[in-house]
DNA sequence: CTGAATCCTTTATGATACTG
DNA sequence: CAGTATCATAAAGGATTCAG
């Protein structure tokens, strides 16, 4: 494995797969026996709004945008994921709204608009790795280290 | 915090984030630096298609369904979800297509269909928890502990 | 019960042009 | 540069019906 492109993540990997043991060991103790499916279906509506939108398109392409420059602007973006205005404006806006990015306007002349991850963006982003880290391993292999699934 | 619906997720919660704290850590130390827009770009796209799938309507609904059973029927899962059967046969089959869920057909008779998460399908769902976790946190309060985010 | 087949509506996205 | 406005298309989801 040295093609890593993302970064060492032969190592990431580790590290993602150790947090899912843990998450897995604390759900099979503590919970999952008095879950049922009525339950869980009604918190997974609650969060699908939230989910609707940070997973839509394009979405985790601007998260780990501004995750990478700290700031970037409307045309920066707009370049490197090659995305036509209006969709960006709508996703931008969302995710703004969202509390998500933030947009700032500075003072100069002219003034420049530019675009950043929030405290809690950068939280989602990072919450996304593990996920975005299994899902690159098991293309690029498909056995895969398995932890125990309930 | 005392209505958990999920399960005793205070705790949960702490161990996400410190699964997040170390993520945060190693790609900070260890490769931020030198990774482009470009790459991650390109990297994503190839994520893409997975990612459609697994966070497309109803499919996270479902990975939480199997993880909680083990095992249900078709129709099981649809009046869990109160989902139309051409939507939940689509997501089914494109979940089994990408190995993420499982179809058997016992030999009884009459011969029943049951459906299961796979070991992959299995880690996935769990690789979702952190995100699901903090979607919920932020939900719940806005001020959520947060990590460095880079 | 487990779907497949149809049809219809809504939503998401894309392309293009245009403005302060 | 940072968008908005408009139009067109595609993709996804929902409702209903029917068959083995």
């Amino acid at each position: 494995m040295d093609e890593n492109t993302y970064c060492g993540e032969s190592n990431l990997l580790d590290i993602v797969l150790d947090s899912i043991k843990k998450i897995s060991g604390y759900l099979e103790k503590e919970c999952i026996k008095e879950l049922d499916v009525e339950d869980i279906s009604r918190e997974l509506k609650l969060l699908e709004p939230t989910l609707t939108i940070v997973l839509s398109k394009w979405v985790p392409e601007i998260l780990y945008l501004p995750y990478l420059k700290e700031r970037m602007s409307f045309n920066d973006i707009k370049r490197a994921l090659n995305v036509s205005s209006r969709v960006l404006s709508d996703k931008l806006k969302t995710l703004e709204k969202e509390g998500i990015i933030e947009r700032t306007v500075t003072d100069e002349n002219p003034p420049r608009v530019h675009y950043a991850l929030t405290e809690i963006g950068g939280t989602f982003a990072l919450a996304l790795v593990p996920f975005l880290t299994i899902v690159k391993a098991k293309q690029r292999s498909s056995e895969l280290p398995v932890t125990n699934h309930m």
